[in-house]
DNA sequence: GCATTTATATATACCGGTAAGTATAATTAA
DNA sequence: TTAATTATACTTACCGGTATATATAAATGC
């Protein structure tokens, strides 16, 4: 049904169009080799739609960000309600992480990716990162704190260390077995740093 | 005395100021972002000399990274010179890490920097980068087995992701103190990975 | 010691391609 | 009628790379 149907009149799918197109590009091709018009065409829309959506290729660079974000957030969301325990809630952002990764194409982390490519401190896609990343510490923090970890903001920022290396080392390796051993590592660090809890 | 003297005839002198140009702002900016008319300009030679000496922007690249490369392996040696217990070169390591990232500005690991703007896995730059990651990985899978962890394929690829996302979550955060916290977390590892081992 | 050759670098202009972004007019669907 | 989109052409700028002709320092030959 959906097939001929590029005449459509809703905006809100043209942008999701659009934002599908760019996030294949960019996370894909890298955001500078990628050019505006690719991604008008990939979206099947001329340039000049994309700029009726965006004004800037800086604005939908971190549109595209948002976007990311949001579907990270989602995808961890869901996997996170899949459980009760809080331990168990701590493991699921592991497999969350290794899920998003494998999902797309073995490119590593389309914010690191983002932030190689945008050296500037200031520059609004780096404010974007910023938040993503924080988000995902901030809570990697709260479970470990509900889990019961001795020392929540240790424990967690190492988890984050964790991810963080076993993403772009994955994406560097062709063994992919890394992603695979490093949920291990995830857990042995969660399992030795609340065994040794003070019961509640 | 090497001031004014820019018209020198010596070849290698000339190579060497590019290869630093092309180090400050393919690292400093981005290899996309870097025309190879900016490089030669800030090695204070004109285009036509960078391409008397790479015949490509894709061959100055590579060259860099193997620049980069060399770079990173003597600062590596000197600094396990400087220890003769096997564990503590093991801990070296992560020191060479730190050091390394500190005296270049917070940008990340030139390599993964570099992995994110070439998506291309048969692209000649990503074998340099391949290979630039596995002799890190070898390295600390050497100074493991010397130091008698009970599993040092295990440990060093974990004390890798550590690095790895180290480097990452330091170059994304303003706080810088990841970095010096990760090493405390580098050396737990170490510690419980060679307390338990089978004394010789 | 002096001229000549050769390697190295300069200066400058150019080419074809592509990039981001704009202008304008026609078209389509609600 | 009106908002959204198309189609096409355009501007300005920069990119990687080349062409050409010149200048200079050092090695070579006599």
């Amino acid at each position: 049904m959906s097939e001929k149907a590029a005449h459509t009149r809703d905006k809100g799918k043209t942008r999701r169009r659009l934002l599908a197109a760019a996030r294949e590009l960019f996370y894909g091709d890298g955001i500078h080799a990628t050019g505006v018009s690719a991604v008008a065409e990939r979206a099947g829309v001329t340039k000049m739609t994309l700029y009726a959506h965006f004004p800037s290729k800086g604005d939908l660079v971190t549109a595209y960000l948002e976007d990311s974000d949001r579907r990270w957030q989602e995808l961890l969301e869901e996997k996170l309600s899949g459980h009760e325990d809080p331990l168990d809630k701590l493991l699921a952002v592991c497999d969350a992480y290794r899920e998003y990764f494998t999902t797309r194409e073995m490119r590593g982390c389309a914010f690191v990716n983002c932030a190689a490519e945008f050296p500037d401190p200031d520059h609004p896609a780096r404010r974007v990162i910023q938040q993503h990343k924080a988000g995902v510490r901030e809570r990697l923090r709260g479970l470990a704190a509900e889990a019961g970890a001795e020392n929540p903001a240790t424990l967690a920022e190492r988890l984050f260390v964790v991810l963080e290396g076993a993403y772009v080392a994955g994406a560097l390796e062709v063994d992919r077995g890394v992603l695979d051993r490093s949920c291990a590592f995830f857990a042995d660090l969660v399992q030795s740093a609340v065994r040794n809890q003070t019961r509640s």
